[in-house]
DNA sequence: CATGAATGAGCGTTCATTCAT
DNA sequence: AATGAATGAACGCTCATTCAT
């Protein structure tokens, strides 16, 4: 009875981190080839086990694919729902690219993987971008209309604000190669001096005087 | 011995039309897929040719590729190359934002199969990132410092404010299908809209008061 | 000691129902798709069970098609067992064929079971071809001889007689599929009217005038 | 231009000649394993080519098993539909048993093909079953039945006689591993045999005295 | 220049079988 | 007696590339 329940536990964390090696595995080469381009045979061997006991945890291709596609928007989705009205715009803002810079240091695999999904048509995730992610960016523009009808943020389309925050801060992960090839080339504080400026130039261009 | 010339440049004149539509067939494929999930077959089909055809003309799927980056690369470099250092700041960094707008409505395809390129690690163009690349990175930089040193742009990390410029700009090719999922669905000014906040932020935040 | 008797009359009689179970599953698709076209998926599931589990009674998938085969070899020659030489010949070839017809009717899968496997070259039961088969054969074809011998039944081959007797018999289960279009769709009384087109036949064409 | 057209006839029968080889081997290995059960592999190697090259001939597993199946059902109707009302029901009857025996014995894969698709549901042949199947089928016991109906054959359910004569000609293909191994060994003439002992019951049980 | 024919390597996926529990 | 986890071999099919013409 014990042993039966010990067992079972001890499955269920065999299972746990298949499942979570296969994940990141999958990851890693989606996020570098795209869909089309990544193989099965390239994340089991990074997971560490045959291609028939991937499939054992994920029976197809394009299951793995969302599976790792779904974790990656919720993270990608959470720092931009973390901006409230209420706040004072230049601390909100600034929160907000350093948690983006953040999320591009931390993982950039899975910035990768959906600049990826995107250039490759989206087709994956089309309710994501016309559901949730289209309401959410609504909705926060919403709130930066108030703060520039208020007077605490200078006139600029909301929208198109928010795509310079995703872009600027994205691009260290996305180009990383590019950014390594043009800075110096072991320059681990390109982080910070990205986040400065980038928070500088937006906050300095659009605070009032 | 007429005919034979006539001739000659009668196959010059096919073949040049036959590299072009190739090149032009293997950038929107390339771009949409990445190289590894790219086709011969569909980039034959789209060039309106067979597949051994397609590789009399160029006879691996690389040097294809890599034909068509190099051309991309080309023209990505073009703008930059235009910044003068006896331009007045404020028109020259306006100058060079629009042009890259304009590359990304007019060419988003070249701007993806870049985009593309440096997610997959950018192995195919190292050189070009580390030298061509980085060159004029650090000459436009050293420009921009001057400005800054002259006291005619506030202070900022030359480099990162390229990065910016290049993000922000490049954001409207390469992940469009966000971009019009989350503005209204047939906004058609998008890319003026686009330039207008970019210049506006960057010029407000970094223009001496 | 008792509990431990009671326990493994238990466990024999779940290993009976088990194997029953999936001797029956293994028939329905080995007859429907081959050897080879059988997978050992479908008889589990049809079974019931997982398929490491009917691998602990039946250790490969020869082994179960050799125990289906060998049932059902067995069912298939009793009927022609019980052709009894001092019966009347009339009466004898009738109730052969109205057992084989019934055969067909009751158990049509084990008859495409054994047309299968023949039509497969028969690999799996050569020994059965040659050893059992053939001998029951030869001692009924003796029987049928003398018959004719004593007047009783017309000129004919034994072997070929009991070759038409099987093909017209077995065509109603190995066929049906065909039969049933060519019939009106619901035509329930085709194995009745077969029986009694293939007595007619047979014993107008062979019994003395 | 003559080089040309010679050239092109080449290819042209080159064609041809792999065609052929592809669908008699495919015949031979479908007619012995079912669809399901038969593989590309195998068929390619009997055809003497690469498994690509043959799916170069025909695309998918399935469209060469109904090309393969097609040949096979033309032949297979080609004796019924030569049954003529006007002729003599024993001459007729006889005919059409000779050349069902002769296609037994002289493309014993194609009755093969035809039992293996019938045996594992007809699903690839639903239509021809219902349809040109059926309407010879029915046009043929017309025929019969006229001849029943004028005393020139004694009465009988005519389309349980022509599954009577479709079963026992066809065994001798479709059983023929058995037939061999119940008969003496290398008995050649078990076809002229067979074609006499289904002659003489037919007949004989349905000719009027 | 152009293409039909051909193939080795590899793809996503299935399958019979094994192993540990 | 039963099953989750695992795998080598093979399957149908695709791909970049070659060859002959």
């Amino acid at each position: 009875m014990l042993d039966e329940a010990i067992s079972k536990r001890k499955r269920t964390r065999i299972q746990t981190v298949n499942r979570e090696a296969i994940l990141q595995a999958a990851l890693s080469v989606f996020s570098a080839y795209g869909y089309r381009g990544a193989t099965l045979d390239e994340i089991a061997e990074k997971a560490g086990m045959s291609k028939p006991n991937l499939l054992y945890y994920f029976p197809r291709k394009k299951s793995l694919y969302v599976a790792v596609l779904e974790e990656t928007l919720a993270q990608w989705l959470a720092p931009l729902a973390a901006m409230k009205a209420d706040g004072d715009p230049a601390d909100e803002l600034s929160r907000y690219i350093d948690a983006k810079i953040a999320m591009s240091r931390d993982n950039p695999a899975a910035s990768r993987l959906f600049a990826s999904e995107i250039l490759q048509g989206g087709g994956a995730i089309t309710e994501f971008l016309h559901g949730p992610l289209k309401a959410i960016v609504d909705e926060k523009s919403r709130i930066i209309a108030d703060w520039i009808a208020a007077g605490r943020l200078r006139p600029v389309d909301p929208r198109h604000l928010i795509f310079m925050i995703w872009a600027t801060t994205q691009h260290y992960a996305d180009f990383d190669v590019q950014v390594r090839a043009v800075l110096a080339s072991d320059d681990e504080g390109r982080f910070k001096h990205a986040s400065e400026t980038i928070r500088r130039v937006v906050l300095e261009g659009l605070l009032p005087r």
